[in-house]
DNA sequence: CATGAATGAGTTTTCATTCAT
DNA sequence: AATGAATGAAAACTCATTCAT
């Protein structure tokens, strides 16, 4: 491993570097973290191997590098989303939220079974994951207590229904199950993220 | 790869395929399909790494009979005790459900993280899942429409029930977030459950 | 490698033996002697592997012997043909010789190839084939001088001969060059056959 | 085996790649392909088993370029000797030919073994051998026809010629019969490949 | 800085041979 | 004698990482 990594700050540099990002995000999403190699990232970077090793220490620490994008590209916006919120009108946030996160797992959803494969075997990428999560809950948690939320357990809630949401996104995303009709599904985890939340 | 596999007959080599499968259970949990190889399974099932290939393919044979393992331990104890059901008192039932499951995972977690990890990547894992999970809410939801169930979406209903249970699970096995208390969280997955099958 | 090996006398045993013999002989001959294992030797013959150990020292003990089966099947015929020879009416017996040797080629042209291969980099089979040719062309020539042939150089003649025989077998055979005629080929070599041993 | 295969392009990496072939054409000349191991030929080429394979997919592709390298070495002088005819004078070409023959079977007659040994169980070999075949007959017989033979089955002829010319060759490089002497065989050949072609 | 050739330990897999039963 | 399970050395091949140019 490297001793020294170069911290680019020249533009070429920099865009170097991030041509080598995505091109790991590509073939990780692709083939997966195992199945690719550092040839194959360079080469779909267009530079040496050897620079690679300047930029990062090894492959893993491009693994790490690609997971930032990964979140900078599906959770953030979702938290975004949310934190816009500026009433507890449920009825209405709720079917936006679900649209827009399945959306974007339909444009990740390789990558984010790539990584979320990594989270058994490699600890630097669950430990991301759960403190990503904890973010996004924490984060939502607290605007809706902002806005007069008084329902108690409000983290449990939160979490839940990010992980419900998640769920419903990954079935549409695979669609796996011929006897599943996903419109139908739609409608009955909205209310269930609805009961969530709104006493009965 | 070998032309032919050896079927074992005897009672000794019946022992030592079975040391084999279990020696890559655990190897397989621990450090992942990838970060194990074929000498390591071998030596903690005691035997020579050429005896592995009489009686396995290869090494992704010997996941697949792992993957066989773990369905035997994990998903058909949950199906059998669902099979038990005589009457559609979710009451009584769902609490019962949601404590075996997550004992299970408890049980097995490791090697539930492990085998999830390869779906993206090891296609065989991945149609074993789907095919699994298939059998699964479909078992179910029949066992319910012969119990007079008649709420409609029954296959959506327990799909979504089944990933639900498995979430909360997951969560309680891995109890990742501090600012989680899992007995107030159990408490409203039992209540979305009911909700989800209980017209209101 | 064995010490001992066992010379079976009963005939139970001797028929063992010859089973592991043919089933070498179709493997070698359709697969080559490096793609054959003893395993596979031993299955064909229907016997286990150790038991070929107590036939043979090693896997090419049994070459060995195939080998021996060969000669018999292949050369002996030849020699046996020729010594029949009670004139030397060349225009009526090498037609006759020659059908007859592409006969036996076609009938064992694998064994033929596999056994040549090997000839290279397995000092026993090298050997085995060189005295077999000096037999067979040291009894030939001997045959024509007792009838009376005396143009000279008789052993180079004949041993010409001898290769130029197996050389149109082995045309014959693989057939490869579809601009050959055969036919026309096949009339060719007869008069340099003829030319060879008769005075013009 | 690697997706890629490195073009060396330059000097040294060329250089390299030589090497190896070099190596390989040694090894197998001396100890027969299948009893030649990677480490071996790396060794031999002062290289290590990685680099063998960035610049051959695996070791039956050593020994594709090794194939090539014999046969510009020994063919290629052959037809290229041929080609200069500028007139059917048989008497003096045909001694020159085979004296030139020999020669460059005495150059290489390990490898030209060992290649043949290969011809039953790789089919590249046995296919590269017989379109070599078939080009030397096609150019050579074609060289005749213009030169105004008229003679009928030049591709019958020129085949049988080449191939005991070769037969010839092999018998003087092996060497392997006491009984024969060489010098009286040649004037017999060369009898034999006159009257193959001329008129009687 | 940049390249990509080079390394070599590590991995999967095979198979002639042995040996407990 | 006979079995076929078991061995383990050896083979082919890969790839993260380094380093000469």
């Amino acid at each position: 491993m490297a001793d020294v990594i170069r911290q680019p700050k020249q533009k070429r540099a920099i865009e170097k570097k991030n041509k080598i990002i995505e091109a790991g995000y590509q073939l990780f999403a692709d083939d997966g973290y195992f199945n690719t190699n550092t040839e194959q990232i360079a080469k779909k970077a267009g530079v040496s191997t050897g620079i690679l090793y300047s930029y990062f220490h090894d492959k893993l620490d491009v693994l790490v590098e690609v997971l930032d994008i990964y979140v900078n590209n599906v959770y953030l916006p979702i938290v975004k989303s949310l934190e816009k919120l500026d009433a507890l009108n449920f009825d209405e946030i709720l079917p936006n939220v679900l649209d827009n996160v399945v959306c974007l797992h339909k444009e990740n959803h390789n990558m984010h079974e790539a990584l979320h494969s990594l989270t058994a075997s490699v600890p630097v990428v669950n430990d991301k994951f759960i403190e990503l999560q904890d973010q996004v809950t924490k984060r939502i948690a607290t605007k809706l207590v902002d806005l007069g939320y008084n329902l108690g357990n409000v983290f449990e809630r939160v979490h839940l229904a990010v992980e419900i949401v998640q769920l419903f996104s990954h079935e549409c995303v695979f669609d796996n199950h011929a006897y599943i009709d996903y419109q139908s599904m739609k409608s009955i985890v909205l209310k269930m993220l609805k009961d969530l939340f709104v006493h009965q």
